[in-house]
RNA sequence: GGUCCCGUAGCUCAGUUGGAUAGAGCGACAGCCUUCUAAGCUGUAGGCCUUUGGUUCGAAUCCAAACGGGAUCACCA
């Protein structure tokens, strides 16, 4: 927005100097608050060709910008720093052209075709915080690449075969006695996990057993007669037997049941669902392929493997000695399988960086077949959801459960508003809505608004925040501002507003445009950076910088022009309000 | 052991990609509701940016080493 002072500075450091600089080269920043200005030039780099003390340099440019620049007001000088200031009437202009447009922010389409995988759960248990993160992550990244003119595929690959489920249907051969999740009360998908629990705690017994008749630990693992079951059963699953298949889709269909509860509570959704079952297929083609070709080769036991120790990392297994998959052959069929349904550009896969390892291998191993997606698969690694106690472990029972804790936080958005007494006015319905929006908001932004890459830290014991650096805040500022706009209608003030005479801007009001101006680049900077936390950390700024200016001046008591920029002025920053938290998933109420 | 990530206020996190006196929230303390919603605003206290070297006009930011924490290296997914 202000990178036409670039140009201008270039410029001036051609007639002043006769030095051809790149505009694009120039530090331009913000000016801190404790001095006076709106935007600093660095001009250290400047005395190299000026021959002068960086005070001097600064001061010359200063004074040719004045020349050359009408919109500048002021300027100073400290040490090597050239504070700019603009004048007020510019900053009113850039504002009016902003909000005399249709919508906050334009979407300029590019041609790039982008698919986000995220959310990719196992089907043999439910979904916890950490899946949380990662379908809320996933949701936000998708929402602002579509933002920043990417078209977008929301894709979610289901685990839904595996080792991992023929455990939650032995167990619940064994002793389940029939149970559905109708007859127990329980979604389906946490009744799978309960017999996923179930199996390996008789596991863990058996082994126990084994080596109290002195087996060595390792022989106690592998001769357990009930994970042998789970092991034929996998085969027989591979091999298509009836009854094993039949029971797989009835445990499968209750667990998907249960997810997509959960999904519309979070709000998340899909364009496209891939299945594991039914590309893991062609993953073992593209293994016959590599082999043939000489990328994989076989040990005497049939094993296949990839050598990639030149790359520095280790032989990696790629399909096991009884011909069965394992997980990176499913993932090099999907990865295949996505480049031909969508021929997509980039494939961002949103998964935890406990996986970055499996991620090098898989794109090295398509870098290796000479696929042509290879360069697109980008690996979103974003960082394990860590409880005081470490790592939630599901078969140890030390999670935080998605569903209970997104009930726990409406509840307690539910707790707060009507102590406030602020649940006046609303229907039984409305109310339902009310803290939905706000109990998941809370929980959103306290999951979107820490550096994704970053590992964080949730206490259980600390209930999350509805005050502060937080959703509700946010939230509660939009809020404020239609209730504003709702008086500022009953008392039938002018609909159009019209700034064309010029006033000076307060401190507040100006900090706040200046803010709102912003609003391209940071979905620019959160998009190329893939970081949602930048948008959350934008719109708390914005809602701070609204705060401040409400506290100090009136809108609804202004007068003439001052009050028509003032409604103009919350008017746009309610939309910057709800766009941002919209690109993070989260409503924003008109009433709180 | 190899590889990778992280270390900023008591706690949880920012820090505009190398700029000025390092910022928020929570927690603590002190103020502000006859005035547009107090889920708010203002102020005070709280820092050897883990340590040590290096790069340069300038380092929380880049490089190296040490110390501390974590992840990963499965015929689990």
């Amino acid at each position: 927005m202000l990178s036409f002072i670039k140009n201008e500075v270039a410029a001036a450091a051609q007639t002043l100097f006769g030095q051809t600089i790149d505009a694009n080269a120039i530090q331009l920043n913000p000016t801190p608050p404790e001095f006076k200005g709106d935007c600093t030039i660095v001009v250290f780099p400047f005395t190299k060709f000026s021959k002068l003390g960086p005070e001097p340099t600064a001061t010359a440019i200063g004074n040719q910008l004045k020349l050359q620049l009408p919109t500048l007001a002021d300027f100073n000088v400290v040490k090597g720093f050239l504070n700019l200031t603009l004048s007020d009437e510019f900053w009113l202009n850039q504002f009016q052209s902003k909000f005399n447009q249709e919508s906050v922010h334009q979407i300029t389409p590019n041609d790039k075709r982008v698919m986000v995988e995220y959310s990719s759960p196992n089907t043999n248990k439910p979904l916890h915080l950490g899946h949380v993160r990662n379908n809320l992550l996933g949701h936000a990244i998708a929402e602002i690449l579509g933002a920043a003119g990417n078209h977008v595929i929301k894709a979610n690959l289901i685990n839904d075969r595996g080792i991992h489920i023929c455990k939650s249907m032995i167990a619940w051969q064994k002793f389940g006695n029939g149970e559905t999740p109708a007859s127990a009360s329980m979604k389906g998908d946490h009744l799978v996990g309960k017999y996923y629990v179930l199996f390996d705690q008789a596991y863990k017994k058996e082994i126990a057993q084994l080596i109290s008749e002195g087996k060595t630990e390792d022989e106690a693992k592998a001769q357990a007669p009930i994970i042998i079951e789970a092991q034929n059963m996998l085969r027989d699953w591979e091999d298509g037997n009836e009854a094993v298949l039949t029971l797989w889709k009835t445990m499968n269909e209750w667990v998907y049941a249960g997810f997509n509860e959960t999904y519309a509570k979070m709000g998340v959704s899909f364009d496209k669902m891939y299945y594991e079952s039914q590309t893991y297929l062609l993953g073992k083609d593209i293994i016959k392929e590599g082999l043939e070709s000489g990328v994989f080769f076989q040990k005497p036991d049939n094993s296949v493997w990839i050598d990639l120790t030149a790359d520095g990392l280790d032989q990696k297994l790629v399909q096991r000695s009884d011909g069965t998959s394992v997980y990176i052959t499913q993932d090099i069929g999907t990865a295949q399988k996505k480049y031909d349904d969508f021929n997509i550009d980039q494939s961002i896969y949103v998964v935890g960086n406990e996986q970055d390892y499996h991620f090098k291998v898989l794109q090295l191993i398509c870098k290796k077949l000479n696929k042509p997606y290879a360069d697109g698969i980008y690996h979103m690694s974003y960082g394990m959801v860590e409880l005081p106690t470490g790592k939630m472990k599901s078969r140890e029972g030390t999670v935080v459960d998605a569903d209970d804790l997104m009930k726990e936080m409406i509840e307690s958005a539910k707790t707060i508003t009507e102590s406030a007494g602020k649940d006046q006015g609303f229907s039984e319905r409305e109310k339902s809505e009310l803290y939905n929006d706000i109990g998941l908001g809370a929980l959103k932004f306290f999951l979107l608004k820490i550096d994704p890459k970053k590992k964080m830290l949730f206490n259980p014991e600390e209930s999350i925040d509805f005050h502060g650096f937080t959703g509700p805040f946010v939230q509660y500022t939009h809020a404020r501002i239609q209730s504003i706009l709702r008086k500022a209608n009953d008392e039938n003030s002018h609909a159009s507003i019209n700034l064309s005479e010029t006033h000076s801007l307060n401190n507040e009001e100006k900090e706040l445009v200046m803010a709102l101006l912003q609003l391209n680049n940071k979905i620019k900077e959160a998009a190329d950076n893939l970081s949602p936390a930048i948008i959350a950390n934008y719109a708390y700024q914005i809602a701070k910088s609204f705060n401040t200016f409400y506290a100090e001046h009136s809108v609804l008591k202004a007068e003439n022009t001052q009050k028509e920029f003032r409604l103009a002025l919350a008017t746009y920053t309610a939309k910057v309000l709800k766009y941002t938290l919209h690109l993070i998933g989260i409503n924003a109420p008109n009433k709180m």
